[in-house]
DNA sequence: TTTGACAGTTCAATTTTAGAACTGTATGAA
DNA sequence: TTCATACAGTTCTAAAATTGAACTGTCAAA
């Protein structure tokens, strides 16, 4: 998640990663969809290609132009896009409900992404599940602070 | 999904909610599990309760002490992290493999986040979703550029 | 009496971001 | 030919956010 986050966590690049899935393409379309300062933008922009998930490709030659395109990597996005969009539909809207509703086009219905679990199917909420070590797994993912005497911890009072 | 953002769209709120979900409730075990500056921590705490995200509920009288807990609010933003740490298991993992491993409980096996249609269940890509202005659409999302004369910009000189 | 856990707060020094103008190529209009 | 504009950046300064480090304060145990 850190790793993801070290691509995607700031506040405006998930934005601009919006406007690319609403087929954005051109540094002026960017810029004046989100407002954000051209500098930053370019910024952005080129760190997002570095990283793989925007292709940057030219479409006119006179003065050098060229479109950013979403990436495999960029358009594996789209769940976590999705997520982010739902869970402000559910706890960010205001009375006049939602900017955007979304159509499936194999069923043709409005719909609402829902995470489910690959092996079963079944919708996942964090209490049903177990998180494991895996290969990668960090030496210390939190320093122990009561250490030695691990034991002497009758600090409580309330409960 | 800009107002999601707005919530938890910066470098250390979603590690902070993953240190959440993984059990952590106080100010100690955040700041030694991520390494954030306790000034920055003690701020974005503010802002999650602030926000409903988290609550802050005393565990002790003595020298009052309080711990952090995910709301409902907070809990839904589950499909976020999960979708985070997918994106990054299949595209930021090194030799070494992934850091964690997800059990689901029901099901018992070991497994990845997908995300699927409500109502017709099928696995969703950016391809197969249309969006549609809902009720509370923005008036412009993109400024149309290269309109007519769409602005007589005002290019001042410089000093 | 002293030390240490815990949960912050304060403050100077960096780093980022915002805001605005400026650079440069090319096209169409006057 | 000259001027205005589209487009994609770059450059600069001021303002905001973040870091790093030390400091405050309450209580418990040694």
């Amino acid at each position: 998640m850190a790793r993801t986050i070290g691509v995607i966590g700031d506040r405006w690049t998930l934005l601009i990663l919006r406007e690319c899935f609403l087929r954005t393409r051109r540094f002026e379309g960017f810029q004046s969809a989100l407002g954000i300062t051209r500098h930053l933008l370019a910024e952005r922009l080129k760190k997002l290609v570095r990283q793989g998930v925007l292709r940057r490709i030219p479409y006119q030659e006179s003065p050098k132009r060229h479109e950013y395109i979403l990436t495999q990597k960029g358009l594996d996005l789209y769940p976590i896009m999705m997520a982010l969009v739902h869970w402000g539909d559910t706890h960010m809207v205001d009375e006049r409900g939602r900017p955007l509703l979304h159509e499936h086009r194999k069923c043709g219905k409005m719909f609402d992404p829902v995470m489910v679990c690959s092996e079963c199917g079944e919708p996942l909420s964090a209490r049903e599940v177990h998180v494991h070590p895996g290969p990668g797994a960090r030496p210390a993912p939190e320093r122990v602070l009561l250490d030695k005497k691990a034991k002497p911890k009758p600090r409580k009072k309330a409960a």
